[in-house]
DNA sequence: TCGCGATAGTTGACTTAGTCAACTAAATCA
DNA sequence: TGATTTAGTTGACTAAGTCAACTATCGCGA
């Protein structure tokens, strides 16, 4: 998916965001240290209130556990064990299962001792939520989860998709993603989007549970695409707002989406899909074409700003 | 630091959002030491580099001056100043005024390795935001200057949330967000959407931009509010489409929408608005009684679901 | 104008945090 | 069975940072 240019505008954003998020880190930067120094009045380093938190969150660690969820050096972080030890504040027990493995846990006293400094530490950032106005928390708590969502966003191994029919909201999405995506790609304007407003609104009015049906892509929660199959007349169907977002394209769920509408309208009973579409489209093109669509008739359109030539296509289900 | 009130609730929420701050921090502070990673292969450490930051971006420093803004020890200072001077990075001249300072500044070379270094960092986060699609970058370092804003305690009135005309994608927008508020809140169901759709398709559609507007409140690059006035003859406009994120609520934005419409109502020589609102909307019936809105008239209305009362209110202008 | 407390900067002695490499003992694999 | 990994330990080392004592200068008030 090549973006729609280079611009030098693109880059020159891309500048001033770099700068903001710089500046952010050292502004942040700055914060935590003034978070930690709450920390500093108390006998353990950093590193070792990080290595009481392994151990206070998650039971029968070993010590490279503890190393690598850290990071940390192994004779270092040995050391660190022992003197924790030696204050009681841990045992440790060798596996059973593996002799050269001992398992770690917090005594009474480590339990102590760690609640003490996570009261402290969260003593610390009460006080300075304390000094912001109760909306203004809600907002910071808020976006920070937004800042660890957009950063934190292991692309990894999600689930594939999943389709199902419309919920409240979907309609819209439909509209709102309608309009931001061929504004972006063709240049079409706010005309192009109440059509599609239109469209949504008839389908919804108008519904034929038996004849008719929305499919709703979604994938982590997120909605990821949408089609339509609407009556026309009773041998003729016609496929509307096929949407796949670009983040989602790739997966074969235009093919898909293509494809549930196609069987439902042979299961239905019709004879004939139609469908119009944009010739600049190439991915749908390619699509319809795949599926057994002809291209029945062309025609320029000159309604949502820049010109296009409007497509007809059709199947015929025999 | 009492609080407001030492309910419970506000407390649990208080404790979840220092949970929140707190797993932020421990994020962060990973995602630093990633970004940084890169300048361990230079032979500056970070405390190096952030003088060197300091001396590049301000002339004619005085060294307790750095000291002062990265909170350095003085004598650590001196020695990585003495240093860098000894590198041939920095020069530093005796003050004319104070015979105790020295002011330093950045010597060619001193530029040079600092704008290395500087691409280098720059070069890491872009990278990290590479990763990211244009509005979700856009968005982090909008949120970025957020938490900056918000823990900075800059008291200045800094800017709450940003009202704009509507843009692609907005339409649908406020058609998508009615259809999942309205479902979540008053179990309305699609019919009211499709009716949202409707009427925003019918604004677009039918547009004078002399007479009419629609208002998009937008914070960190995200909408959370809208309304509309539309001309309803020529004495009478009515005001459409008003919503407020829940989370964007207490910041009086509900309010200062109305207000925009009803100054653009005057202005432009309407008499009269007139509104429709759902007899359930106490945030909403607030509002516009406060605004001077009469309510005329109110009936049962069981199009979307369960049953409201549709009430219609209006205001006289002067 | 003298004197005193504060400030700018330097230096030596020290601690803390962390690294590196060599080592033992147990586990795993071919 | 022997070769290779892995868990953990230890000693020697370095980098990063702190602390306190010191000199030189400044600025202010008596």
């Amino acid at each position: 998916m090549s973006d729609i240019g280079s611009d030098a505008g693109l880059d020159q954003q891309l500048h001033q965001q770099i700068e903001k998020v710089r500046r952010f880190n050292r502004f942040y930067t700055r914060q935590i240290g003034v978070l930690d120094e709450g920390m500093l009045a108390s006998p353990y380093s950093l590193t070792e209130v990080r290595v009481l938190y392994e151990l206070a969150h998650r039971d029968q660690l070993t010590a490279s556990e503890v190393g690598k969820a850290l990071g940390l050096d192994g004779g270092y972080l040995s050391r660190i064990l022992r003197g924790f030890q030696q204050q009681g504040l841990i045992d440790s027990t060798p596996s059973a299962a593996d002799g050269r493995q001992n398992l770690l846990r917090l005594t009474e006293q480590g339990r102590e001792t760690f609640a003490m400094l996570d009261l402290r530490a969260r003593e610390s950032i009460g006080a300075m939520l304390g000094r912001l106005a109760a909306p203004d928390r809600r907002r910071l708590a808020s976006v920070m989860q937004t800042v660890e969502a957009l950063l934190g966003g292991e692309p990894g191994p999600r689930e594939l998709y999943l389709l199902r029919p419309p919920q409240p909201g979907d309609m819209g999405w439909i509209v709102h993603r309608h309009g931001v995506l061929y504004a972006q790609e063709y240049g079409f304007d706010q005309r192009f989007e109440a059509l599609v407003a239109e469209i949504v609104a008839k389908f919804v009015r108008d519904f034929d549970p038996a004849r008719e049906r929305c499919w709703i892509a979604e994938r982590d929660g997120e909605v990821i695409g949408s089609i339509c199959l609407v009556k026309e007349t009773e041998k003729v169907a016609k496929l509307r707002l096929l949407l796949v977002e670009p983040k989602a394209r790739g997966l074969g769920l235009g093919r898909r989406l293509v494809g549930e509408c196609i069987r439902f309208a042979r299961q239905t009973g019709y004879q004939r899909i139609t469908l119009m579409t944009d010739g600049e489209l190439r991915a749908a093109r390619h699509l319809y074409e795949e599926a057994g669509f002809r291209l029945v008739h062309e025609e320029p359109h000159r309604g949502w700003g820049p010109e296009c030539i409007l497509q007809a296509w059709e199947l015929d289900l025999n």
